[in-house]
DNA sequence: GCCGTTTTCGGCCCGACTGTTTTCAGTCG
């Protein structure tokens, strides 16, 4: 797969044509990018078929290019471009206030190339002397420097998460405000966030922009106006709260929801029928159309409701506009968690605690599913171990009421693709999860096969954590996952959705793909501690993002269903 | 550079805030 190499490379020439005010061609070029990182299908097959020009923002001239790139590897036209500006572009742009246009005056007028190159020009005080520039803006880059370095980007969705809950909550202790909601990629459930976009309604912006500004978590305020404030918190991750009468709240959830990419389509659309669509509402000339719900502007422009997580501009407006929107499974559709770890193995809960929790969870089942095999790494448990704690289920499933305990077992997927413990073991379990714990890297044949092979064994019932990445610390695994999905449906076996924030394994593209396969899905917690089993809603929110309906994953069914499934 | 139910040219989403300016450009989302 090659698609984020093209994608990278479109997004730099981007970058390059943002300096020279280009703004339509970058336009051009970032939209064909996110086409490309967005695809579910490899983009050299889409080639080999001749389709690249059908692809949305590709014409003659990017396939052509998104040809040179497949084919050499490197690009002509972005070489040229990289030596006309030889700077390190993604840091600089880091810096809080530095744009495109500045970055290249700081460039040609100084010679600036990277962050020490800045701060020195900041600290000889250059920088203000040149036109549009002053000794505010200066100051600013020297402040915003050190946070620009230590900056690592986007965080996971799962630490973010309770954070925004947390502040969502202390500012609707407010007399003053009606609404707050969170917006921006934490509504979409995005795998990793940027930034936090808080929404209120409220008739007195001031003093709740008084009370924002001075919450006990921020550090910094980066911006303050009646109807917008940014600050920067503690930890490092800013947060923007907007200020909005109800009569427009609804446009102002869409539009501040985003994605960006899926409101320039709106926006299209609402021009197409003689209106305009922004964040006060839907208008037809000075009349405001709709506006105080979400529902009433997606009605107002033709389209149903689009549900938060499916906002990406991945064909979820043209399916709105015909009506073919997905009916997505919901949390409350869970019955059940099928990947948890105990104490048998390296998990931190005992069996009990897991069960208990399940049943608060509103659960009808769990499936314990410890370490087994050649794992030393994950305190695997033996043969002994695994008759031990099979009784230990018995027992517990005689003596707690409200659930069913699973007996399961992960096993580790072996170089030849066998599970490394033997059929006669896997023959008493209740599922069997397998997967491949590869601190080697073998190439994408050879793995594949492993997993192909595994798949073909009677007793696996999931693949779990199908391509192993570790989101911002490990790549997938390379993996012919057209030829996963097509074995997972041929032997009915089931892929993973991992919950856990780090993991989301399958994600979302991956997850969309494997429907166009009719594969069915778990999506499981692989908790190790009691409080993971809350991780599902990552993984619900995962699976919706990847367009999956109930009937696609199994752990919404009864237990009676479900162990027709696993056998 | 892409695109077309006003198609092969002339458009391309839109508003708030900041800083450096006297009317606006750049940045951000």
């Amino acid at each position: 797969m090659k698609n984020q190499k093209v994608s990278t490379i479109l997004h730099r020439i981007a970058d390059y044509l943002e300096m020279d005010g280009n703004d339509f061609r970058t336009k051009a070029y970032r939209r064909a990018a996110h086409t490309v990182e967005s695809l579910s299908t490899d983009i050299e097959e889409i080639r080999a078929q001749g389709r690249l020009q059908q692809l949305p923002g590709i014409g003659k001239h990017i396939a052509i290019k998104i040809e040179e790139i497949l084919d050499t590897g490197s690009l002509q036209y972005y070489e040229e471009l990289k030596q006309e500006f030889p700077l390190d572009y993604e840091a600089l742009l880091s810096v809080e206030g530095l744009g495109p246009k500045t970055i290249k005056h700081l460039y040609q007028e100084l010679g600036v190339k990277n962050l020490d190159d800045l701060e020195r020009e900041a600290k000889r005080h250059h920088i203000h002397r040149l036109k549009g520039l002053g000794v505010k803006t200066e100051q600013k880059i020297l402040q915003n420097l050190d946070f620009a370095r230590k900056n690592t980007g986007r965080r996971l969705l799962g630490q973010v998460l309770t954070m925004a809950r947390e502040m969502k909550q202390e500012i609707e202790k407010l007399q003053i405000v009606q609404q707050v909601e969170i917006a921006g990629s934490i509504r979409r459930r995005k795998e990793t966030v940027g930034d936090v976009d808080i929404l209120t309604i409220t008739n007195q912006p001031q003093e709740v922009m008084e009370f924002f500004t001075n919450m006990e978590r921020v550090d910094e305020v980066i911006a303050k106006g009646p109807s917008k404030s940014t600050v920067r918190l503690v930890d490092g991750m800013e947060v923007d709260l907007r200020v909005f009468q109800k009569a427009v709240f609804g446009s102002a959830m869409v539009y501040f929801t985003g994605s960006k990419e899926m409101n320039i389509e709106l926006r299209k659309i609402a021009i197409q029928k003689g209106l305009k669509l922004n964040e006060y509402g839907v208008f037809q000339g000075e009349d405001q159309l709709a506006g105080q719900t979400e529902e009433d502007v997606f009605r107002a422009l033709g389209l149903d409701y689009i549900e938060p997580e499916l906002r990406e501009n991945r064909g979820e407006v043209e399916a709105a506009q015909t009506g073919k929107l997905p009916q997505l499974v919901q949390g409350l559709d869970i019955r059940g968690d099928l990947h948890t770890h105990t104490t048998w193995s390296d998990g931190k809960s005992e069996i009990r605690e897991l069960a208990t929790s399940a049943i608060e969870m509103g659960y009808e089942y769990i499936a314990i599913t410890d370490h087994s095999g050649n794992l030393p790494v994950a305190s695997a448990m033996d043969e002994e171990q695994i008759q031990g704690q099979m009784k230990e289920i018995d027992i517990l499933n005689q003596e707690i009421d409200g659930i069913i305990i699973l007996k399961g077992i992960e096993v580790n997927i072996n170089s030849l693709g066998k599970p490394d413990l033997p059929d006669s073991i896997l023959e008493e379990m209740d599922l069997v999860v397998a997967a491949v714990h590869a601190s080697q890297r073998p190439d994408t044949e050879s793995l594949t096969n492993r997993i192909l092979e595994a798949m073909e064994n009677e007793y696996v019932d999931i693949i779990a954590h199908p391509t192993g990445r570790k989101i911002q610390e490990r790549l997938a695994h390379n993996l012919n996952l057209e030829r996963v999905f097509q074995m997972a449906n041929d032997t009915g076996t089931l892929l993973e959705i991992n919950s856990q924030p780090n993991r989301l394994d399958l994600k979302d593209n991956h997850v969309k793909k494997a429907l166009d396969y009719s594969c069915h899905m778990a999506v499981n917690t692989d908790a190790h501690r009691l409080d993971q089993l809350g991780y599902m809603e990552l993984g619900v929110a995962t699976a919706r993002r990847g367009w999956a309906q109930k009937k696609d994953i199994v752990n919404t069914l009864p237990l009676k269903k479900l162990l027709k499934v696993l056998k």
